[in-house]
DNA sequence: AGGCAGGTTCTTA
DNA sequence: TAAGAACCTGCC
């Protein structure tokens, strides 16, 4: 199918933001997105106009919620004075089309808990092993592409920690195991999660093991869509340094802390050659 | 070849 | 409560 877009959406940025690590850029111009269960091939056909390979129904059904086509990005970004701002400013400019997609709380989880000094090609790595250890078989593009879908708790809680390892893990082994058993048996709960205020969510997620205050932020920000969730990682840890060293404007962005910490990551690793 | 990587936990004072 | 060490291993 065919569709309008005309709010900010640029493929290759949110391929590149870090966000999501199931996103590839192909060669024949489309993006591929595998997301849970569901997969998708896009691409921008023109300047308004985006091509998918999924029919309208399917679209309305997940992708354009995926996508948080509801948002308008460009009233956000309206948010920014370039006066008082002109860091953030040029950030938001640069990260143009940006989006904070609504990804599955728990696919967040295990990705981000796995992130952790991690570097991003080792990360997506990492979660792809995993999903051909332990996810459902989805598609097969060609003989030797099979897609996997992303393991489901109980999937991964069946893992030995031998397999787990074998995906290359390292030392999260134990981390995912343990967020994989809890998954499963019910102690984490994400549908009574998705009810929770910020601050309650955030202190449930970091009860978990492995779980620190940058990988619950992350998991709140891209898997509760929690806008105001401003993840600090070195990167973003430099940026307040260098550029906000009287402190950064927090409550002049609420609630869309995270959409800004998007942007700034983005532009000071696009700055700093990676 | 060898250091470093989107952190967290554990230990020690 | 705070600072420092230890942790696995794939990547560049």
């Amino acid at each position: 199918m065919i569709f309008t877009c005309s709010d900010d959406l640029d493929l290759e940025k949110i391929a590149g933001s870090g966000q999501c690590f199931r996103w590839t850029m192909q060669d024949n111009g489309f993006c591929r997105i595998i997301a849970g269960s569901e997969h998708l091939h896009i691409r921008r056909k023109n300047v308004s106009q985006l091509e998918a390979d999924c029919s309208k129904e399917k679209f309305e059904a997940f992708w354009y919620r995926y996508f948080d086509f509801q948002e308008s990005y460009k009233e956000i970004r309206k948010k920014i004075d370039p006066e008082q701002d002109p860091f953030l400013y040029q950030a938001a400019i640069y990260g143009q089309g940006i989006r904070i997609l609504r990804q599955d709380p728990w696919e967040m989880l295990i990705s981000f808990i796995i992130s952790q000094r991690k570097s991003i090609p080792a990360i997506r790595t990492a979660i792809e092993n995993l999903c051909r250890m332990a996810g459902t078989a989805i598609e097969t593009e060609s003989e030797q592409n099979v897609l996997y879908a992303f393991p489901t708790p109980e999937q991964l809680a069946m893992l030995t920690a031998q397999q787990l390892s074998e995906c290359g893990l390292g030392y999260r082994t134990e981390y995912v195991r343990r967020a994989a058993k809890a998954a499963a048996d019910g102690i984490i709960d994400f549908d009574r999660m998705r009810q929770m205020e910020d601050l309650t969510l955030e202190q449930s997620l970091e009860c978990i093991y492995g779980v620190g205050t940058k990988v619950a932020n992350c998991t709140e920000l891209f898997g509760f869509h929690r806008l105001n969730s401003f993840p600090r990682d070195v990167w973003i840890n430099r940026v307040l340094e260098t550029e906000y060293p009287q402190g950064y404007p927090f409550t002049a962005y609420e609630p869309y802390n995270g959409v800004m910490q998007q942007y700034m990551f983005y532009f000071y690793r696009g700055q700093s050659g990676r």
